[in-house]
DNA sequence: TTTTGTGAACAATTTCACAGCT
DNA sequence: AGCTGTGAAATTGTTCACAAAA
């Protein structure tokens, strides 16, 4: 029972979601030396109810102590197992505006499970140019570079009007996995996974969010927040 | 006393985060001068299903036609209203890297409903250079930039490390709406709005998805031994 | 007819509260 | 005594199916 190995199970998407930040804070505990948290620790940490991140980890495995609570280091060793980050992602950025370099010198990217093994511009002006070690090559040697070393994941930062092209073209050399920053609704065949970011989205929920805010102040329509 | 028809209605989180979507297939259904949408049309365009379209929309109000369907224009002017496009909402940066430079350059930003009126960045080097007629400003302007003409809504795209710093200039200004690129999980009090976007996470959420493939596809390396 | 708007059924997710282990 | 792990309850979100409207 408690001995399954995690992986089988049925892990909520909502849950998955979470786990990402969990194992981010673990890791700058883990940092700073600290050995074990309680769930509500933890919890608190992240921005989450402790009931909560304590169904999530159920949903992994059992765990922790009861009494005690979780080991920093084998909890987040634990999590990074069911997110699949026991091994490297190679990822490849297609599009090297300002977007497509913010994102290649990320620093998030080479820290954990991920790794750029390809960057792709058709704009003859960036071609040949080296990025942290890796050149920039037009989006025609994609299916070449997949062939000669398998990309895990594709990541557009292309203007939205080229993002379905490159999104095909990513397709058709076999990558299953996009993340997709153009502000557009990508249509791929069953069986490939889209992740779309996208900064208008989230501007328009704030903006939802503080509309409700300064109505409920009492403000008149129009105003904006003084 | 606001005579505003449906905004008092309490709308559902998850219809909001869809609600973006919508409005950006209705606005390019208006320039391909579309007249009007049945819930059908617009729900495959959109990628999602046209009874949860349909419920969507009735949180906003009742503005299709039986039998016919919605009025593009209409419908977009009403997304709009709901979500507080009306106006537009004034923007600030804080941290001018390759994201900070590819978030004010993005077009969707301009397009509808926000407005850059700030740029910050304590880096000396940039400060004084002006990008889309803004210029950049250090920090400890902010303030001042504040009280001169409002911030509604702080973006973060500084390293994770500034973060929290920045997050707490941006609160102590008076600004409640904050969208903060970092990788980092900010602390604010009650009344202040934090939306979080992060490549990692995503990533990471990929990956997950991606190991289940895999690992569906009957790729035998268990390799969890136990 | 056709297609919306919506109650009701269903499904997923979150929270509660406490049994069970250390 | 303290904290995890988990059924059960509460809440939230999605889909169905059909009456109502044009």
């Amino acid at each position: 029972m408690s001995a399954d190995p995690a992986l089988r199970r049925e892990i909520p998407d909502a849950t998955v979601a979470r786990l990402p930040g969990y194992l981010r804070t673990l890791s700058r505990l883990a940092e700073d030396g600290v050995l074990s948290v309680s769930s509500e620790e933890l919890a608190s940490a992240v921005g989450v109810r402790s009931s909560q991140l304590r169904k999530d980890l159920s949903h992994l495995g059992s765990y922790g102590v009861r009494g005690v609570g979780y080991e920093v280091e084998m909890l987040a060793l634990e999590i990074s197992r069911a997110l699949g980050l026991s091994t490297d992602w190679p990822v490849a950025i297609v599009g090297m505006g300002n977007l497509g370099r913010a994102l290649s010198s990320y620093s998030g990217f080479v820290t954990k499970g991920f790794r750029i093994v390809g960057l792709f511009d058709d704009d003859p002006a960036v071609e040949g140019e080296v990025v942290l070690g890796v050149p920039i090559r037009p989006l025609s040697g994609l299916r070449e570079a997949h062939a000669a070393e398998p990309i895990a994941i594709g990541v557009i930062a292309t203007p939205a009007s080229a993002a379905q092209v490159v999104c095909d073209a990513l397709v058709e050399a076999g990558i299953t996995s996009i993340l997709n920053f153009a502000p557009s609704v990508l249509s791929v065949p069953d069986g490939v996974d889209v992740r779309r970011v996208d900064l208008s989205t989230e501007l328009q929920i704030l903006a939802f969010h503080a509309q409700r805010k300064s109505l409920a102040a009492g403000d008149l329509d129009g105003a904006v927040a003084r």
